[in-house]
DNA sequence: CCAAAAGTGTTCGAATTACACCCATGA
DNA sequence: TCATGGGTGTAATTCGAACACTTTTGG
């Protein structure tokens, strides 16, 4: 039975937004790619490709991101589809992009040169193929809301982070300061943090006190109609 | 040139899901077609349709509803994108949805009629197609959200209506009552609705006063950095 | 002992909530 | 005149913003 003949198919692509949190350097980067096929080789693009036949769209997204990067078990989430007639040069390709926040430390240390994949602080990308500069923006925007209302940040952090860390990237994300001591209160006030008996000592003498997320009880508390809000200052 | 040669082409469609809030019933209405073509012809589902060769997303979209409906020049909005294997038992279809808030009197009266467009209470859907349900649920959602932050609220109803109507509409979306006199004072601090020299004297003796949506107000305020809440109870 | 980063409370104004009665009118 | 729906204010509380000093410790 073939329904829906005569019907044009299209090329159908998924792009990959990772953003990661560099500690150290106190900045969001996102994960890039030198670009190996015609048209734009050569050229920086996030990690993306076809979806096939036989795959979702969420299947495709895991797939081109574990090959490209080595990046596997990913939360991937859907964000926008792009499909002007000529954003890709190349041929009419409609794109999904998908966005996921990951921990630095989880992109193995020499993956990124196999791979030839690269971070790049948000702050000063390159300029990017055809509307993945659009597609980042747009991510990140959502990121921003996100980051408001969802404990996202958590995902950007090592298991074991400290209060310090954890303001930076709020900092980092809305490139403003925040206040050392509102942003504190409110965020232990949600009794979703546990303090571990364990001090972060490279960034000070004094040494800061590791915390915990605990999503367990983050998770029984939304159950009860908890509502996370860290819109700061 | 042929690049991107032995990629598989998908079929990919556009559902628009079409909200409308309708005064008298106080009750959002969504826009459901009996469709047409096989497998599940007869059946009820949201507007859509294949996206050909030479035509955006958001062009297909509109050409879509247009066709279906007789709605034109809709501010059409992406909500999302579906791409499981089998959602469409016909075809493997990835489809994008669409949506939108109307006036339900831009419907022109015999429209419905004509081309076999029914408009159904969010709160008594019937079964529809595939996944369109979780389409609906997802765009429903979304709009929930919406209504609390963006003045989404003036599109789905008429240039006048009063005070009465648009806290209805509040609670239509809610589904739980809101307080009369924090509605008021909240929407009114705002400012961004005039007061007309005119009362709908249909429902009650006294008769309410009918408001106008200031849009130019808003958005001057908004480029200053306000910031629409109407987080209500 | 001192430099450097971590940690800690209070006060004030604004915003949010809860709540009940009077008003205008047409029948 | 009365039934119906429209319109109004205040007090109590909570929440958010601003703000500066003390603590710890390795060198």
């Amino acid at each position: 039975m073939k329904l829906y003949k005569g019907s044009h198919k299209h090329l159908v692509a998924v792009d990959c937004i990772i953003f990661a949190y560099d500690i150290a350097e106190k900045e969001i980067k996102l994960l890039l790619i030198k670009r190996s096929i015609e048209p734009a080789k050569g050229k920086w693009s996030v990690a993306g490709g076809f979806v096939q036949d036989d795959e979702s769209l969420d299947a495709a997204a895991s797939r081109v991101l574990k090959r490209l990067t080595g990046l596997d078990h990913m939360h991937l989430s859907q964000s926008s589809t792009y499909g002007s007639l000529n954003r890709d040069p190349g041929a009419r390709v409609i794109s999904v992009s998908y966005s996921a926040l990951i921990k630095i430390q989880d992109l193995s240390p020499d993956a990124a040169g196999l791979y030839h994949a690269h971070w790049r602080s948000i702050l000063k990308l390159p300029e990017l193929i055809f509307d993945h500069g659009t597609m980042v923006a747009d991510a990140l925007e959502n990121l921003r809301e996100q980051i408001k209302r969802k404990p996202v940040g958590f995902e950007l952090l090592p298991e074991k982070f400290t209060l310090v860390q954890l303001q930076d990237l709020y900092e980092a994300l809305y490139q403003r300061p925040v206040d050392k001591r509102n942003f504190r209160k409110k965020i232990l006030a949600m009794n979703i943090l546990e303090k571990l008996d364990e001090k972060e000592k490279e960034t000070s003498r004094k040494g800061a006190w590791y915390y915990r997320f605990i999503r367990e009880r983050y998770q029984v508390l939304t159950r009860n109609g908890f509502y996370f809000n860290l819109d700061v200052n």
